[in-house]
DNA sequence: GATGAATGAGCGTTCATTCAT
DNA sequence: GATGAATGAACGCTCATTCAT
C-alpha cells in the first residue's frame, strides 16, 4: 500500500470515487501534483510525471486518456471544496445564531480558509496559474463556482450592512476588498515567504484587523 | 517602419539600447509579448512567434540566443520599471515636499502605479506568470528590486508613523496590505474583470479609503 | 448463446475444431473480420476488436497468441474453401458425368464461387489485401491451395480442348482469362459496387458468354 | 545530386512543381514509395523512411505536414496520369484518323497502359492498396477520374458499335468486361509473376485476342 | 543581417502483449 | 477461462536550435 498523504486523501474523496482509485493511480496524482506545481502544466512532462510515479508512462494514459485530463482530475475538485463553506443551505440562519458580529464571521472564514489553503498549497498553485490558459476552468469557476460564494456571500454583507455592522458600499467592492487581502495574505504566506520570522497568529489577527478598520463605520 | 506600440517604446526604452534594435527586432518582442501573455511562456513555440512577427525562424535565435534570453529580455527590465518611482535619489526630500499627508501620498502612489499597470498589462501578466519558474527573476527581483523599493517603503512609513499618520505595526506588516491591496486592485481590474459597469476612478478612491481607514488610528 | 452468423459457422467448419470454439472466441473472429475488413490488419488494433467483441483484450491473446495469428485464424481457412469445388476426388468422373459442355461446366464453377463469394466477402476482402505482407498466406497459396487448383484446371480444360470445346492456347493463358474475368466480376460486383441498376444474373450471364466468346473456336 | 529515378521524375512532373523539389525532398518520396509499397501504409513507419531516404525524421514533417499527406503526394498524381489517354480534346478525331478499327484502338491503349504500369508499378500497387482505407482518393477518383475515362470510353464504344465492330451490349458492361481483362493482365504480369517462362509480347497478343473474340460479332 | 531547410531529442499517445487475480 | 491493469517500445509529430546560403 502506497503511502496516501492526507490531503490528497481529502481531496479526492470530493468524488466519493476514491475507493476506485487504485495504488497506482493516486502515485501518479501525487507525482502530477508536484511536478505541474513545480514547472507548471505545460513545462511538466508525462515522462517525468510517470518516472516520480514509479509507473510506466503508458499507465497514465490508461487512467487519464490526455494529459490535460489527468491536470483537469486533479484542479478541477478544489474549486469545489474552495468554495464549500458557503454551500452549505440554511446560510442566514448559520450567520445569526453563529456569528453575533462581523468580527467573527470573518475571522473563521479567513482561519478556516488559511487552513485549507496550507492542506492544499501545491494544487491552489497550480489552479492559480493554469486558470488563464484552460477554458474549462474558466467556464467552470465562472458558471457554478463564483455564483455560489458571491450570493452567499452578498447576503452575508447585507446581513451585517443592515446591523450597522459594516460600512455602506456596494457588496461587490466590500466583497473585492475582503478577498483580495484574504487572498493576498494566502499568497504571500505559501508562495513568497521563504524563511523567516513570521507568525501565523499574529499576522492572520492583523491582516483580520486591516480588513475591519477599513470596512467598519468609525462611531 | 514598423508600428511600434508606444508602451512598448518606452518599456525598451529602459535599456538605453532601444536605438540599437531593429525593425525586425522590435516585431519580435511585440509578437512574443502577445503570444507569451496569451499562452505562458513553456507554451508557445517560437515558431509561432516568428510567424505572427513576420520574420524567420533564425532571425529569432540571432538576437536572442535561447527562447528564454528573449523571455528575459522582455520581463526583466518591467522589473526597475515597477518600481521606478522608488528609485529617485532625495526620497524623503520628496516625501516632505510633496506629501503632506498620508493619504496624498498614497493617492499619487497608486494612480501612478495603476497608469503603468494599465500600458503594460501583458508583459505584467507574463511577469506574474513566469516568476515561479525561472530562478534569474526571483534573484533579481529578490536582490535588486525588492530591497531597493522596500527600503524605500519602509523608509516612507516610518516617516507617516512619527507623525502619526498610520498605526503603529511593524512597517513590513504595513507594506503587505498596501501591496496586497494594490496588486489585489491591479490584478481584479485588467485581468479578471470582464465587462461591467466599473468606474476606474470611483473604485480606486474606495480602495484608497479602505487602506487608510485600515491603517491610521482613529481619533 | 452469441449470434454466430451462417458464413462464419460454415467458413470455420472447415477446421473440424468449430466445436471447440467459445462463445467469446466466435465474437472476437466475428469483431475481427468487421474491424480488419474495414481498416486493413496494420490500421487495426487489438483493444477496438475486444471492445467490439465485447471482451477483454486479455481474453483475445488467450485464443490467439499474437494479432497476426488471429488474422491467419481467419484468412488462412479461406484458401482452402475458395478452391474446394475442385477437390473432388473423381474430378474427371464428375467433368464426363455431370458437364456434357464447357457452357455448362464454366456456368457451374462461376455461380458457385460467386454465390462462396457472397458468402464470404469480407475475408476475401481481408484476404486479397492482406495477402502481399504476409508471407505464410503467399506460400500457403502457392505450396498447397494453387498446385492443387491448377492442376485440376488444367485437366478440365485438356479435357475441353480435345473435344474442340475450346481454343488451342496453352492451358494456363487459358486459366488466366478464366480467372481474370471471374475475379474482376467478384470484384466488380462486391467491392466496387455501390448503387444502381445491376442485375446478377443478367450480369453473370453476359460474362460468361463473354468468356465462351473469347475462347471457343469460331466455326 | 541524388539519382532521381526516371518514372519518379515523369509523375512529379505532373504537378509542375517538380522544380521546387528538394534534393532531400526527392529522397524522402523514393524512399516512401519502396517502403509503402513493400509495407503497407498502416504498416511503414515514418522513421523507417527517414531512414531509408537518409534524412531526419523531422525533415519529412517539414515537406508533409502528415504522414497521409506524404501517401497523397505520391498517389493523388497516378490517377490523373492514369487514365491520361482519354483526355485529348478530340478524342473523336483521333479515333476516326488514328484507329479504323477496334483492334487497332484496343492494342493502342492495351500497350500504352502497359508501358505505363512497367513505369509505376510500385505507385499503383499502394494506389490500389490504399483506395478502400482512403476517403479523398475514393472521392477524387469517383468524382473526376472515372467520370473523364468513361465517357470517353462509352464514346469509343459506341463509334465501334454504329460500325458493327463490337457487339450490342450496354458500354457500361462492354467497359467492364475489357477493363477487367487489362487490369487482370497487368495484375497477374507485376504483381503475381515471380519467375518464369512470360513472352509479355506474346502474352498481350493473347489476351487482345481474347477480348475481340469475347466482343466481337461473330459473322 | 536574414533566411528557412535541416536536425534529432523529446513530446504526448497508442500499441500488442503479459500476468496476477 | 476470463479479466483488465500494467508495461515499455514504438509511433507520428513538434520543438528549440544550427548553419550554409
Amino acid at each position: 500500500m502506497s503511502d496516501i498523504e492526507p490531503w490528497l486523501a481529502e481531496l479526492l474523496r470530493l468524488n466519493d470515487e476514491e475507493e476506485k482509485m487504485t495504488d497506482k493511480q493516486i502515485k501518479i496524482v501525487q507525482a502530477a501534483v508536484e511536478i505541474f506545481s513545480e514547472k507548471g502544466f505545460a513545462g511538466s512532462s508525462t515522462s517525468e510525471i510517470a518516472q516520480k510515479a514509479g509507473v510506466a508512462e503508458g499507465t497514465i494514459f490508461r487512467h487519464y486518456k490526455t494529459k490535460k485530463k489527468l491536470l483537469l482530475s486533479i484542479v478541477a475538485p478544489i474549486m469545489a471544496k474552495l468554495v464549500a463553506p458557503f454551500a452549505v443551505k440554511d446560510f442566514t440562519k448559520v450567520l445569526e445564531a453563529d456569528y453575533p458580529d462581523v468580527e467573527q464571521f470573518l475571522r473563521a472564514v479567513l482561519r478556516n480558509r488559511f487552513e485549507f489553503a496550507r492542506k492544499h498549497v501545491h494544487v491552489l498553485k497550480i489552479f492559480l496559474h493554469e486558470i488563464p490558459f484552460h477554458a474549462e476552468l474558466r467556464e467552470q469557476f465562472k458558471d457554478t463556482v463564483a455564483p455560489l460564494v458571491l450570493e452567499k456571500a452578498y447576503k452575508a454583507i447585507r446581513h451585517f450592512q443592515a446591523q450597522g455592522q459594516l460600512i455602506e458600499l456596494p457588496p461587490p467592492a466590500i466583497m473585492r476588498m475582503v478577498a483580495t487581502s484574504m487572498i493576498g495574505f494566502v499568497i504571500f504566506r505559501f508562495l513568497l515567504l521563504a524563511e523567516n520570522d513570521w507568525d501565523d497568529e499574529l499576522e492572520l489577527e492583523r491582516t483580520i484587523q486591516f480588513i475591519l478598520h477599513g470596512l467598519t463605520p468609525r462611531q
